[in-house]
DNA sequence: AAACTTGGTATTGTATACAAAAAAGTTGAC
DNA sequence: GTCAACTTTTTTGTATACAATACCAAGTTT
C-alpha cells in the first residue's frame, strides 16, 4: 500500500526531533526542507500539521514552526504519567494475561538477563522494550496499548540516557522479575505498584542526571 | 492573536464529528467543504492531517478521508481507559489538592445537587464537567491533566446519552460525595477507586444502552 | 450472463503562483 | 552613534493549475 508522502515526511521529522537532531526552539524552514525532501512546500506543511497535534512542534501564526522539546518540568510530568499508565497496564494484565504471553514475557526477560551479563546496553534496551510492549498488549485494552506505546516512544531518547548509569541495568532486571512474578500470581495491585516504581525510578534517575548536567554547566 | 485557519477548520470538523453530525464511514469531500468554508482545498487538507492524528478520521491513499466513529469495542476500551486515568488523577490529587481547590470542588458538587433537584440534566452535565476538570487539575501534573481533558472531550457525546437514564444523576451525585470525602481525607487509594468506579459505571451504562438499542433495531 | 476492456469523469496529490505579513536592511535626522 | 521611518527581501498562507490515480458506466468478448 502506498503510504502518504506527508506521513512519511512527518515520521522523518519526528525522528529528527526525538533523537534531538533539532534543538529546542529551532525553526523548521519550509523551503529548505522542501528542497531536502525533494518536494514542494505543500507536503511539508501537511507534515507540520501532524507534528503540531503530536505536540512536537509549535506553530506561531505568520512566524513559522518551531521544535518544542519538553522542559524539565514537562519531562518529569511525562515520566510520572508514563509510570501511572504502565501501572494501569500491569493491573489489567495481571487479570487478563494468557499463559502464552507469560511465557513470552519470561523469554524476553531472559534475553534481558543475557544482555546484562554481556554488558550490552543496546541489546538490553531492545529487549526491555519488547518486555514492556508485551505488557501493554496484555492489558487487553487496545486503546490503552496504543497510548502507552505512543508515550513510550516519546520518552525513548530520555529513557535511553539513564540506562548507562552504573548498575541501572541490573537493578532494572530485578524489577522486571518482580513484575513477572506479580503477573504470574495474578496480583493486580502488586503488578501495578511494581511497574509504577520501575518506571518512576527512570524518571528519578533522569532527574538526577539533569541536575548533574546543570551543575556541571555552571 | 490570529488563530490559524486550518486549526479553526479542524476544530469545526471535530465538532461535527463528535456531535455525530457525520456518520461513521462517511467521506469528507474536499471541494464541498472548501466551498462551505469559503476557502480553497489547501486549508481543508491541512485540517484533515490534524484530524487524522487525533484519530477522528482515516485517510486512505488516493481514496479520501473518512470519518471514523469508534465501534462498540473501542468505545468500551476508551471508557475503561478514562476510568483508569481519572483514578490516577484522584490518587495524585488526594496527595496534592489544596484547601482552596477542595472548596471549589464542594461548591461544584453543590451546584450538581441543585441541578438534580431541579431535574436539569444539562445543568448537571455542565457542573459535573467542572467537577471532573478540577480533579484533573489538582493531580498537579499538567501533562496528565491535558490527556484527561482530551479523552473526556472525546467521550463527551457518549457520556451524555446515559445521563438521561432514570436515577443516574442521583447515583452520580452520591459517587461525587464519596470522591470528595476521599480527597478531603487524603486517602489516595480510596479516591482512585471511587473515581474509577464512578467512570466505569458510565461505561457500563453506555454498554447497556448499546445492547438495548441493538436489540430494539432487530 | 459474467467478466473484462475502455473511455470518460471525478478526485486526490503536488507544484507553483500570488498576496499578505514579518524580518532585514537602508537611509537620514538628530 | 542611535534611533526611527521607509524600502527591500523573506517567508508564510492561500488559491489555483496540472498530473496521476481511482471510479463509473457502457460496450465488448467469452
Amino acid at each position: 500500500m502506498d503510504v502518504r508522502r506527508a506521513n512519511k515526511i512527518a515520521e522523518d521529522l519526528e525522528q529528527f526531533i526525538l533523537t534531538g537532531e533539532y534543538a529546542d526552539g529551532e525553526r523548521l524552514d519550509e523551503v529548505k526542507l522542501a528542497e531536502q525532501f525533494g518536494v514542494s512546500r505543500t507536503p511539508i506543511r501537511e507534515a507540520f500539521q501532524q507534528l503540531t497535534v503530536s505536540g512536537l512542534v509549535e506553530q506561531l501564526p505568520r512566524r513559522g514552526v518551531f521544535v518544542r522539546q519538553p522542559g524539565p518540568v514537562e519531562l518529569l510530568e511525562m515520566f510520572e504519567y508514563m509510570a501511572e499508565i504502565e501501572a494501569v497496564c500491569g493491573r489489567l494484565a495481571a487479570k487478563r494475561i494468557s499463559d502464552e504471553a507469560l511465557g513470552l514475557l519470561e523469554e524476553a526477560n531472559a534475553k534481558c538477563e543475557e544482555a546484562v551479563q554481556k554488558g550490552d546496553a543496546d541489546e538490553y534496551y531492545r529487549k526491555n522494550e519488547q518486555f514492556h510492549h508485551l505488557i501493554y498488549k496484555q492489558s487487553g485494552n487496545g486503546f490503552l496499548e496504543q497510548e502507552a506505546f505512543r508515550l513510550h516512544r516519546r520518552l525513548k531518547p530520555f529513557r535511553r540516557i539513564q540506562l548507562h548509569l552504573r548498575g541501572r541495568m541490573k537493578q532494572s532486571l530485578a524489577e522486571h522479575k518482580a513484575i513477572v512474578e506479580a503477573l504470574n500470581d495474578s496480583k493486580p495491585e502488586e503488578a501495578a505498584n511494581a511497574l509504577r516504581d520501575h518506571v518512576a525510578v527512570q524518571g528519578e534517575k533522569f532527574h538526577h542526571l539533569m541536575i548533574k548536567m546543570k551543575s556541571a554547566a555552571e
